[in-house]
DNA sequence: GGGTATCTACACCAAATGGTGTAGCGTTTC
DNA sequence: GAAACGCTACACCATTTGGTGTAGATACCC
């Protein structure tokens, strides 16, 4: 038996759900609020609850801070976004929350049920335009990160830039990489010419703002 | 007419979708392929090509390496995985390489003709499991820039932090707050007691591993 | 009033840093 | 064989940095 709670400020999209919830026996409603803050002080519903179905425009906290919250609370729960807003920042947001799902309403009421199933048993319901807007944000996540600039450093330089990384001092480096601190030194200047720095902070800022590492 | 390229090396699978998409009008089969450089080599039938049903295990090149080259030559290709692989890694590689859809073959099939239109219209499609593993990665990603912790910092140390990140010396930030150099170096040893820092290297990973500042 | 916190300021010291030289040795490239 | 590059090593220097003291002024809280 799958345990929910709705959240849905509008009483006649309320009773819809409740209506369509009904037409299967293994789920069962445990609760149903027009605003999130009665529900999360409601401790006994959250805890029986394994899914909630959650609107974004609410009175009072809006559902993403609800999803954030009540995700600390317990964090097993399963909360599915549902709304009308396809806005790129609200999905993102609501992810970031920690929401499980994201699901439009104007997608087919029919299928709720079967993605209610799919999130009960781990997996994720996603509208297809929101697939599609976290794909994108992946895709670019993951090209920002990549392509860093080349400035030709050598292998060693870098063994040495990673030591730099970790605090290390002249000596330090020197004695892990087995040279003497001057030549650790050179290393550094080197670095340093080569990425257009001329101290510690201003190489640490480089390296991070350009993810010249890892 | 949306119209679709398979690549899939079993010949069972390909006759398995081909009747599949045959059951569907608004769809044609125009290509189909046992592996991906057949189809990448043949210009014509890429050029026409809406949706491209790709499989992963390939002789020769992999469906995700095969993605990353079309996704290039026709970027307006929704190019969607089919596969019975689920790992974390395949997932994210694919999506990475401009994949616009993620599904296992172990969905029901019936769904197949309704994802490929969610796609064709500018969504996504991804199986719940794929979907929940996204979320996973884009959760992680931005819980990495999560509330920084607040380390009790006075409202004059936390300028004395952004003059230290611009690479700033003792006499230079003094300058810039109008005060002695000595007080300047006041606030950064403070600074470091707070942060349990004892350089600026050290301090300087701090700050961009937790971003303390911006 | 007394305690606490913030911002200010100076002294002294050892250590680390940045900058500039020079130079030997091995490998790769032309 | 010469030139270029990478890695090594040392000298010398001024400056900066980290660390530890002390201490006055102000303000806020109990």
């Amino acid at each position: 038996m799958i345990h929910i709670t709705i959240v849905e400020d509008s009483f006649d999209a309320r009773e819809g759900f409740r209506y369509l919830l009904s037409l299967d026996s293994e789920v069962r409603i445990v609760g149903s609020f027009d605003r999130a803050e009665t529900f999360i002080a409601n401790k006994d519903v959250v805890d029986r609850t394994d899914i909630v179905l959650m609107d974004i425009e609410l009175p009072g906290i809006t559902g993403i801070e609800a999803t954030r919250i009540l995700s600390a609370m317990k964090p097993d729960m399963n909360i599915l976004i549902l709304t009308i807003f396809a806005e790129r920042e609200k999905i993102v947001n609501a992810i970031q929350a920690g929401a499980k799902g994201y699901l439009l309403k104007n997608n087919d009421p029919r299928d709720l049920l079967s993605q209610i199933k799919s999130v009960h048993s781990g997996g994720s319901a996603l509208s297809p335009l929101a697939a599609r807007t976290l794909l994108e944000e992946l895709y670019e996540k993951h090209e920002i990160r990549k392509e860093p600039a080349d400035y030709h450093l050598t292998h060693r330089e870098i063994e040495v830039c990673r030591l730099i990384v970790e605090g290390d001092t002249y000596r330090e480096i020197s004695d892990k990489l087995s040279m003497a601190s001057a030549t650790a030194k050179k290393h550094i200047l080197n670095i340093y010419r080569k990425l257009d720095v001329n101290s510690r902070v201003t190489f640490m800022k480089k390296v991070f703002e350009e993810n010249l590492l890892e």
